[in-house]
DNA sequence: AGTCCACAGGAAGGGCAGGCGA
DNA sequence: TCGCCTGCCCTTCCTGTGGACT
């Protein structure tokens, strides 16, 4: 047997130097050690949730604020620091972390009960249990405990239009039987407007405190990823024009901090692979096409197939408009529908209706893949002009994924 | 002023898949 | 395991629209 063969890209990668000192605080997931400009929220849940050390029953909390404004890290550390505070006073306090938005973990009543079951160390059948039974179940577990229980429930908006808000009233109403223990629910979600539409019963039981995290503002922006881009790459590495450019662009999307650190860490990787020294304003640039190109390709792959192929025939038409300048640069909702029809039947794809395509070409427009404008031709009818919003490289991408799919 | 065109888009309901619950 | 329920995707049917044409 002879020596095995050395992969040159595996060898020279590690023999090249990082400009990462540690990725994982430009993560979005990293919890630092303080939450910068987040006091006044910080010391708003403490306050609610201070009263549980004594053993007292505390409020149920509903946070709300827009992407990445800081709710859930915030909530987690003051769990943990209620935990720690807890613990150091030889007092016991439990608490659950729940994302509802994770697919078939927490999407409906039962999963939810079961999840939550089995974070507490018990066992359930994914499905077959009548739901009384796992709230029969749950309560017991809970009661036995003697511990009180804080339950964040993460993105619970995603929950509540799914299945509705009469479990949240069922939970809140579980405490007046507990005899041992205490339950709390700290609700978070990205919906402000969301807890309007909540039934006025679920409204006075779950919102007995609410805190707003508001979106943080450039200047913010700046001076958390400042932190997070001294310990993610050590001094000197990031320019502090490329962590001003982070800060702006994140603090165009409503100020969001996971959007400000997902670009300082793509630039940071852009910078890596190009061999440079320092992270500079052109590779924040450079990560923010490559963010929008990724974001724009997933979303397209994720569509389905005949929505896939009508933006196959808008993009197709598009450019042999381009190609022939013809006088009349308008596509029509007519002429989609009848390439449309004419792919179907060269692909063997069954076609969809025109009041379905019609659907379909609105859901591009609202995903902002297309733009659309409803026109009126006089004698000759009202119809729909599409353009397409995509330019540059993402067009490309785009057409050439759709290309291989549709030929 | 009335007609006409080529759709837009609302409403209702069918078919299907997947989940719930006995 | 199987009936029931629910949500989603889709079709069918229908009314509405607004400017050019008569």
């Amino acid at each position: 047997m002879g020596s095995r063969q050395e992969n040159l890209i595996f060898s020279q990668y590690l023999k090249q130097p990082t400009l990462f000192q540690d990725k994982d605080t430009l993560t979005a997931n990293f919890i630092p050690s303080k939450i910068k400009h987040r006091e006044q929220e910080i010391q708003q849940l403490s306050v609610t949730l201070a009263p549980a050390l004594k053993g007292y029953t505390i409020n149920n909390i509903f946070v709300y604020g827009t992407c990445g404004t800081g709710k859930t890290v915030c909530c987690k550390t003051v769990l943990q620091q209620l935990q720690d505070a807890a613990a150091a006073n030889d007092k016991e306090i439990q608490t659950l972390y729940i994302n509802c938005k994770m697919k078939r973990v927490a999407d409906t009543e039962y999963r939810l009960f079961a999840q939550l079951i089995r974070l507490l160390g018990g066992w359930v059948p994914d499905t077959g249990l009548p739901t009384d039974v796992l709230y029969r179940r749950f309560f017991e577990m809970v009661d036995s405990t003697n511990k009180p229980l804080i339950i964040i429930l993460d993105e619970i908006d995603t929950l509540i239009n799914k299945i509705g808000d009469e479990f949240l009233y069922n939970l809140s109403r579980i405490n007046i039987e507990l005899k041992n223990t205490r339950i709390t629910i700290i609700g978070i979600t990205n919906n402000a407007s969301f807890r309007d539409s909540l039934d006025q019963r679920v409204k006075s039981s779950l919102g007995e405190e609410e805190i707003l995290f508001k979106p943080y503002n450039a200047t913010q922006l700046h001076d958390i990823l400042a932190e997070r881009t001294l310990s993610g790459f050590g001094e000197g590495v990031v320019l502090d024009e490329a962590v001003g450019k982070c800060a702006a662009l994140a603090a165009q999307e409503h100020g969001d901090a996971r959007r400000a650190l997902d670009l300082l860490r793509v630039a940071g990787e852009i910078a890596e692979r190009m061999g440079d020294v320092n992270v500079t304003e052109t590779h924040v640039d450079l990560a923010e096409e490559k963010i929008n190109l990724e974001r724009i390709v997933e979303l397209i792959k994720s569509q389905p197939l005949h929505s896939q192929l009508v933006l196959h025939v808008i993009i197709t038409q598009t450019e042999k408009q381009q190609d022939a300048q013809w006088t009349d640069r308008r596509i029509l909702s007519g002429d989609i529908f009848h390439h449309y029809n004419t792919i179907c039947t060269a692909t063997n794809i069954k076609p969809l209706t025109q009041r379905r395509v019609s659907d379909l070409v609105a859901e591009l427009d609202m995903l902002g893949v297309i733009a659309t404008r409803v026109i009126s031709k006089g004698r000759y009818g009202r119809t729909r002009e599409i353009s397409l919003s995509l330019s540059g490289p993402v067009r490309e991408k785009t057409r050439k994924i759709l290309v291989t799919k549709f030929g």
